[in-house]
DNA sequence: ACGCATTTGTTCGTATGTATT
DNA sequence: TAATACATACGAACAAATGCG
C-alpha cells in the first residue's frame, strides 16, 4: 500500500509517518517560512494515503505551530517575520495601555570562541566559534531589556552589527530569511536577580535593583539548539505573561 | 437531522455544539474530575451524530486538558489530584536534580471581606466574603514558595485549615472533590521583587534579596475566575519553567 | 493463559460546506 | 461566477490497548 513511506520505519501510524516527511520537507527548506506547502489532495497523491490521513499529520504540525491553516488560502509554513503583531516568543506585557512596539538598540555583535557554558547549551565542541549579540529593548525611550545572544558560529557566518540594524522586522525573521534558520521552540528558566552596576547602567534602574532573568534555549527543527540568550527584564511597568492548562 | 442540537445556537458547526453540551455536562458536575465520561459510541447515539464528530469535540476538550483520553480504557475529566506527579499548575522546578514532592505549612485560613484588589479579581460585589489562605511551601525543611491565596466565601464554605492540613495530595484536589471546584486554566503574571522584611523572615532570605513574583488569576468552566494568589518564589535553587511555541 | 468484549486509535472513502481569489 | 483549498460530517472497517471471565 504504501509507496514513499516503505523505506520510512513502519512500526507507527501513517499519519506519523506522514509527519515525518512534511518535517523534513520543512528542514530540508523545501518550503520555506512564509510560504504554502502544497495542497492536502496533492500530498496524498504523492504520500499515496488518504487525503485524511494528511490532515491528521498537518493538524498536528498545526497545532505545534510548526505550520498555519488558512481556510480557503492554504497551509503556510509559521514564521517570525511579516506577523503584524509583536515578537512570537516574547511573553513580556505592559502593565497598562497598549502592546506597544519596542525599538531596538544593538550593543555588541562579536564572533569568539564559544564560553564553556555557551558551548555545553549549543552542542558545540570546545573551541568552536559563538556570535555573541548584545542589544537593549526599550518602550519609547526607557531600557525595558538587556539581551545577551549567542549563536553557533557555523550556521551563522556573516551576522554582522550591520545586518542586525537595518533589518526590519524580529531578529529571528532576519534568521529565516538569511540564515534559514526557523525557530520553532524554546525553553525558558525565569529567575529573579538583582541587578549588577553595569547591567543597571544599561537598564537605566539602580544598582541591585530586583530583575527577571530569562534563560532561553531555543531550538530549530528536530529539537536542535541553535541559540542561547539570557535576558534580564526590568519589571517595573512590564510583567511576563504565561498561561497554563 | 439534529435533536438534543436543535435548541443550540445553530449557526456553529455540528462538533462545536457537541464540544458545548460535554462542556456544559462537565461544568454541571454530570461527569466528576477522575471519572470517565461516557464512550463516544453512546455520546454520538445521544446527540444523533457521528462517532467521528464526537471524537472531533473530545479531541479539541483533550488539547484544553479538561479531558484525558486513554486508549482502551474511555475518555476521563481532567483532575488534581491522584496525578503521580506534582501540582499541575505549578511551573517551580529544582535546578539540579530530582522533581522532589514539596511539603506545604500552613500558615493561616480566615475569613474576611474581600480586599478591593482581590474582589475585583474575582468579580465580587462590595462587601462579599472571600477566603483567605497562607502557606508555604518547602523542598526539604527550606521554605521556598510563600502563597497567598484568595478565594470567593460563597464557593468555598466550610473550608477551614484544618481541612486543608489533613488532605492528602494538592489543594485543588480538595476544591474539586470537597467543593466542586474544577481550576481548568490559569494565567500567571510574573515579576522580580525585592524581599520585605515579613516576607524574608518566613522564606529565610535576605531583606531586599530578588524573589519571583508570579500572580495567579485562576478559572474554572467558562473562564469564570475563582481563585487569585500572590505568590513569592525563592530562585536561588530553583527556577520557573516555561516552554514556548 | 487465553479469548472476548469494550473503548479509543487509525485509515479509508465520499459528499458537502465555506472562505479566498 | 468559477476554481481552489481547507473545514465539516457521515459511514465503515480494522488495529491496539485494556480488563474481565
Amino acid at each position: 500500500m504504501t509507496d514513499v513511506l516503505a523505506a520510512a520505519a513502519t512500526p507507527s501510524p501513517l499519519y506519523q509517518q506522514v509527519k515525518a516527511l512534511i518535517t523534513r520537507g520543512l528542514q530540508s527548506g523545501d518550503w520555506k517560512p512564509g510560504e504554502a506547502i502544497p495542497p492536502e489532495t496533492e500530498l496524498a497523491a504523492r504520500f499515496k494515503v488518504s487525503q485524511g490521513t494528511v490532515r491528521k499529520a498537518i493538524d498536528e504540525l498545526a497545532a505545534e505551530n510548526l505550520l498555519v491553516r488558512r481556510q480557503g488560502k492554504g497551509t503556510f509554513v509559521a514564521t517570525h517575520a511579516e506577523e503584524h503583531q509583536q515578537y512570537r516568543f516574547l511573553r513580556l506585557t505592559p502593565d497598562a495601555g497598549e502592546r506597544a512596539r519596542l525599538r531596538r538598540r544593538f550593543l555588541d555583535c562579536r564572533r569568539m570562541r564559544a564560553p564553556a557554558d555557551v558551548a555545553k547549551w549549543l552542542g558545540l565542541d570546545r573551541g568552536e566559534h559563538a556570535v555573541q549579540v548584545r542589544r537593549l529593548l526599550l518602550s519609547g525611550d526607557t531600557p525595558v531589556v538587556l539581551d545577551d545572544i549567542w549563536l553557533p558560529g557555523g550556521l551563522f557566518r556573516g551576522l554582522t552589527a550591520e545586518k542586525l540594524a537595518t533589518y526590519r522586522g524580529p531578529m529571528y525573521g532576519l534568521f529565516e530569511a538569511e540564515f534559514g534558520v526557523n525557530m520553532i521552540r524554546a525553553e525558558e528558566k525565569i529567575r529573579a536577580v538583582a541587578a549588577t552596576a553595569d547591567e543597571a547602567a544599561l537598564l537605566g534602574c539602580a544598582a541591585g535593583a530586583p530583575l527577571l532573568l530569562v534563560e532561553r534555549l531555543s531550538c530549530t527543527y528536530g529539537d536542535k539548539p541553535v541559540e542561547w540568550r539570557r535576558g534580564l527584564y526590568d519589571t517595573a511597568r512590564h510583567h511576563y505573561r504565561n498561561e497554563l492548562s
